[in-house]
DNA sequence: GCGTTTTTTTGAATCGTTTCATTGTTACGA
DNA sequence: TCGTAACAATGAAACGATTCAAAAAAACGC
């Protein structure tokens, strides 16, 4: 009674060989409408649900998709992950879900799991440089897709946005609103995806002959570390105040914004304009709804599913790299400065 | 080639019987030193990785958990996963995580598949009233915890946090802070959390004769939710203004707080102090740091996996339900006004 | 009614582990 | 040297599904 029904104990109850169960479960217009009914009442009756593991370790691969991000807490994962599952469900696989929580150990679980799991294939926003590892899953015959990094497309495939197009978006929106004196702020240089932003930032004021560009570093990604350059900002004189502000996220964008507004001595978008990136649900609830750079997320996981279909599909892998451009989105903090 | 390496090509390449090689797996000290480094090595060099799907079917049931939770986006779910994952990790499970968000369907195609994986067992925090499927679950024998909702202890254990105790510790403090025109802001009182905590709100106003307590209702719990009732607020005289503000939640705090600055018109907290609930992130960074009630999230994931290994352990399950009390956070939106 | 084709059903073999009764080996005291 | 106990290693059976060649049944044409 306390044993799961199994296969066989649904072909004895409706009186059927084992083969035709499975027919009715895999392959239904195999069986005559009669006995599937017939079948179908015995499944019902008993409770039967079939057991995975059997099924997988006949057919030599499971329906899931292993998924490894740095961080579900963030929302920029969090979209990626809710439409993957999405992408993943219409194919009728489910995703396992690992949150590395940028720690190598834990990512390295993750995958051992995976693979013991017998996953179709992975997708991994790996944490630093994991290429040995992923090597390693590779010769193993784990299809393996990088989501938002870049890779060597000899090996990989990827998906990724466009974080230099993305910053030269940024920056042009500021210019084209008629700000000369801007200011890039943002963390270690040494987050591809911060030198990436700043880079396309330098691009579209090289544009402008009489437009400069200021960088302030900033103590990680925070909305404390965006309050403190806030800070040091309002210190300075009004003439040296920059008139644009290009934050490399929202956090730090509205750690800035708190900062400028506190004092009531500057006004945005009047006096200083600011435009963040990420466009997170706060963007838009700030005290003046903040302009940012919306990544496509949705598309990202999307993609990242069905690039890692094709690999499983193909047997000669032929790997692509998709890169998605981000978009703008304007709001109040980067009006433009009333005429005159 | 393309095949992985099975227990069975290690016992050949070792040259020792597949049992022995499972034991070197599962219980090393039944091997000699000697063998032990001999399949070691074999496994070494064919990259040998055990398939979970056979050692389930052999041994019955999985090494994995499943939690399926409302919104992976949400704070207080990512917190408890987090927690629930690292309790599982200690005890050799692993996590399966699903993201209802909110919808029956895609709860219960995640029941589904976690039963066809023979999971040891499930967390849930449920959508809406599912306590047919529960049942079921339970008929079929798999252990079933309910998260962040109380369940009838005859059926289901379970973890919550008292939310009635929460809203006393949030009112007490504005009362014990001075403050006597309390306000409560709350979405839909039919939401079971809000109801609660306006609840133990009402008791502690009861406590002192000279107090009264508002209610605003909100339109949900969105910061947005929480600007409109901060800009009726603002419309009233200051006369007519609450002295102390509780918020069903950050988000709503976070946006009567914006309504109230931007005016410049009330300051917080010498007019009128605010707490939230939650203590998200967001709430140490605001512009007045937010006072507010933090739920225990990582012992509430925790606490889930202990309560299910034990119905797991023990044959004749005795379920109970526990109950964890907030704690009061104090910044500087609730400081008390200056004496006098 | 009979031979032929098509459709349905059958059930043994298989996947890769774990388990455990059995056999083989070693160590040790008398 | 022998008997016995402790320890190691063995390998067949089992878990529950899918697969597929073969058998059985049904449908068809004449």
């Amino acid at each position: 009674m306390n044993r799961t029904a199994s296969i066989k104990d649904v072909a004895t109850h409706a009186s059927v060989a084992v083969g035709t169960v499975s027919n009715v479960l895999n392959y239904p217009d195999r069986v005559s409408e009669r006995t599937r009914e017939r079948v179908l009442r015995a499944i019902d009756e008993l409770g039967f649900v079939r057991n995975d593991a059997a099924r997988q370790l006949r057919v030599g691969h499971s329906r899931t998709i292993g998924l490894i991000v740095l961080d579900v807490g963030n929302p920029f994962f969090t979209s990626v992950v809710r439409s993957a599952e999405d992408a993943a469900a219409l194919q009728g696989s489910a995703v396992l879900l690992g949150d590395s929580g940028h720690d190598a150990g834990r990512e390295a679980n993750y995958i051992d799991l995976f693979q013991e799991q017998r996953v179709q294939g992975l997708l991994i926003s790996p944490v630093g440089d994991v290429t040995d590892r992923l090597d390693l899953l590779r010769e193993r015959g784990v299809p393996t897709v990088l989501v938002d990094r870049l890779a060597d497309e000899s090996k990989f495939s990827s998906v990724a946005v466009d974080d230099d197009a993305g910053g030269y978006l940024a920056a042009r929106h500021l210019l084209d609103t008629g700000r000369r004196r801007l200011a890039f702020v943002g963390g270690p240089t040494s987050i591809r995806q911060v030198a990436d932003r700043l880079e396309g930032a330098r691009r579209a004021v090289k544009e402008e002959p009489d437009a400069t560009l200021e960088v302030l570093d900033s103590e990680g990604q925070t909305v404390l570390a965006g309050r403190s350059v806030g800070d040091m900002l309002v210190q300075r004189g009004r003439a040296e105040l920059p008139d644009g502000i290009f934050c490399a996220n929202d956090l730090l964008a509205l750690g800035v914004m708190q900062s400028l507004t506190m004092t009531h001595t500057f006004r945005i978008p009047e006096d200083v304009a600011l435009i963040g990136y990420d466009d997170i649900d706060f963007a838009v609830s700030a005290v003046v709804p903040l302009s940012s750079i919306r990544q496509p997320t949705e598309l990202l996981g999307r993609t990242a599913i069905e690039l890692l279909s094709e690999e499983v599909e193909s047997q000669n892998p032929v790997h692509r790299a998709v890169v998605f451009t981000p978009e703008l989105v304007v709001r109040q903090s980067t009006a433009a400065p009333a005429a005159g």
